[in-house]
DNA sequence: TGCTAATAGGAAGATATCTTCCTATAGTTT
DNA sequence: AAACTATAGGAAGATATCTTCCTATTAGCA
């Protein structure tokens, strides 16, 4: 796909944003990568996101739409794992987010998921 | 192996060890787990540490024994990559190392290395 | 309408550390 | 000397993120 057009979202980063709009009304601001690609896979059944590589190209491309921002957790409070790069709706990106999900509709009808849709094989 | 002897030391170890005193010769005081194994695998022709984890334990036992530190790297100094368990001799690791690596002597005869020998297949 | 070029998706794997589980080994004890 | 058992080694994989490379798709232009 060519040179988007400014405000178009993918349906990968509609369901990301998605996301990360239920995990804010549970209570939770922050959520990164590997947990999101978990709750995806378990959900959606989705396949597992190739490795994560499309994933996290994806968060990349939401912070710099400024829909998103992300730190690394605190520090050395956590042993024993990797890090996590911890991902937050912005203003812009929870406006963004909502009002995808009213287009989307309660019957929902996906504008053509990727891979991330419950596919055959 | 049961209960050790305190003051043993294992082929493992002392090999880390000696890696150890290598690195500080050469400037560095900090070595991490990860670059020690590769340096371990082209130098010695060893295996591959079976997933490290082997390197790991071992590398606890000398933190545990007194003979390294560790600490996190840098924090988020670090981007695009796990970050690093450095660590480094204590004064007293230094002279053990010391003395092991003249204990085996210019010709050197290691005592029983464990799989990471040059080993067949 | 058909092409082209840019981009998204997917596969694969590098980078790091740590855990669990099983097996082999060798000190100790009998 | 034999048996017991604690411990080290090795296999496998979980946890996370990110990069590179290739392919599929499609928006936009001619």
């Amino acid at each position: 796909m060519p040179r988007r057009k400014p405000g178009t979202l993918l349906p990968l980063e509609t369901e990301i944003l998605d996301a990360a709009l239920s995990t804010l009304s549970s209570g939770q601001a922050a959520f990164h990568g590997f947990g999101l690609a978990q709750t995806m896979r378990e959900q959606s059944g989705s396949r597992s996101l190739t490795g994560h590589g499309t994933l996290y190209k994806a968060l990349s491309r939401l912070e710099e739409f400024g829909l998103l921002t992300s730190r690394w957790e605190d520090t050395d409070a956590v042993e024993g794992r990797p890090r996590r790069r911890l991902y937050e709706l912005t203003g812009q990106g929870a406006q963004v987010a909502e009002q995808a999900r009213a287009a989307a509709g309660p019957g929902q009808a996906p504008g053509r998921l990727p891979r991330i849709a419950p596919g055959p094989a």
